[in-house]
DNA sequence: TCAGTTACGTATCGATCGGTACGTAAATAG
DNA sequence: CTATTTACGTACCGATCGATACGTAACTGA
């Protein structure tokens, strides 16, 4: 009644890692079906067998980019304070777009170029989900008060994004790792300093535990 | 001897114009002859005789968004302080990759993303050029004193440079110009602060339109 | 053994890619 | 007028695009 019917003759999740390096290297217009095909060394029917079509190989690819190479972000959000998160975002990033043995920058940004509208709002969803968890945090970090309560955390979380796409395209021009990181450690500034100075530019603030003076 | 022979029958630099919106729009591969000769109001064979080919083109296409469109790096570099050169530019690129009537982001980041390496080193040069002369205003405010003696000048333009590109992409992604700014005047944050005045913060209600540059 | 099911790859589809051959139209020089 | 020069656009080139038709191979259950 149900047959297992021929077994297949390669690994898919091998196939689709190698289609992830394809994508990554060369965005999703410019993978040709023929890159593809001979980079996961599988014929092109059975891409279409295994995948469905282009669209849907390259969503698999892209969520299995984002569980393989981006847990730097679960790592960055575990922090404790908010400027950890940050520096171990930034830095994180910059790690990982200049990671040796893979290709320079980020697939979500590489493929952002694009006519294909779906492929498109996949990624535009994937930032916008890592920019929404960094904003809560930061959030939580103002109620908690690690940072002042007149912080804007939304543009927190944009200024993060925002530098770790500018990275990525750095990355994938042939800047190398330390540079990034080094931008990332100087980004930081944006950040209301721990334990120094922060600007007083508003007066009431009830809490009194931990006010800085200099 | 040397007839004039039969006249355009259009004009060069509209269509020339027509061309970088496209470009823009699209990036250098996504842009096809087809859709160029649509934008452009002219046949296939005219712009293969008024341009030579698509590469010679995008080249011709891309000396012009520079000339029209990247202004504000020269009135930025032109600033008496480094740090007012910084905001100028920071600013100015917000504004320019977010001008209304013209394509989100910037063409040079858009056509990143190609495998023609003639095209992209093109690119390159373009972005280089750009940091090499922040960077050469930046080690003359050290030498003037104007920047602590041990801050990094090149790191500086390094700094700038990967920020406005984040810039280009977000924009591109629908990020408004608002945004952007306040992003920009974030970004000032890693300048030394020059000791006397904390810049104004964005006013309540921004001014709305008609800014200089184009 | 044989029917049912699934994967295999060759060979091919129509559409689109960048780029041209070629006959014609419009200008100038004599 | 004719000759020369240059731009015009239809129609087409070979190559490549993403996607499939189809005959064959390999496995399972009866």
């Amino acid at each position: 009644m149900a047959p297992g019917g021929r077994p297949r003759a390669f690994e898919p999740e091998a196939a689709l890692d190698a289609a992830v390096e394809t994508f990554w290297r060369h965005g999703y217009d410019a993978a040709g079906v023929a890159e593809l095909t001979g980079a996961m060394g599988i014929s092109r029917p059975a891409l279409y067998r295994a995948f469905g079509d282009k669209a849907q190989l390259f969503s698999a690819a892209l969520e299995r980019y984002i569980a393989r190479n981006m847990e730097y972000v679960e790592a960055a959000l575990a922090k404790p304070t908010a400027r950890e998160v940050a520096e171990s975002f930034l830095v994180g990033n910059a790690e990982a777009v200049t990671t040796p043995g893979r290709p320079p920058g980020c697939l979500s940004v590489q493929a952002m170029v694009t006519d294909e509208a779906d492929a498109f709002s996949l990624l535009a969803k994937n930032r916008l989900a890592i920019q929404e968890r960094l904003s809560a945090r930061f959030r939580r970090a103002i109620r908690d008060g690690d940072l002042p309560y007149h912080e804007d955390a939304e543009e927190l979380s944009r200024f993060m994004i925002t530098l770790t796409t500018g990275f990525a395209i750095r990355a994938a021009d042939g800047e190398p790792r330390q540079a990034l990181i080094a931008l990332a450690r100087r980004a930081l500034a944006v950040f209301p300093e721990p334990e120094s100075a922060i600007p007083t530019q508003t007066p009431s603030h009830p809490n009194s535990k931990g006010m800085t003076h200099d």
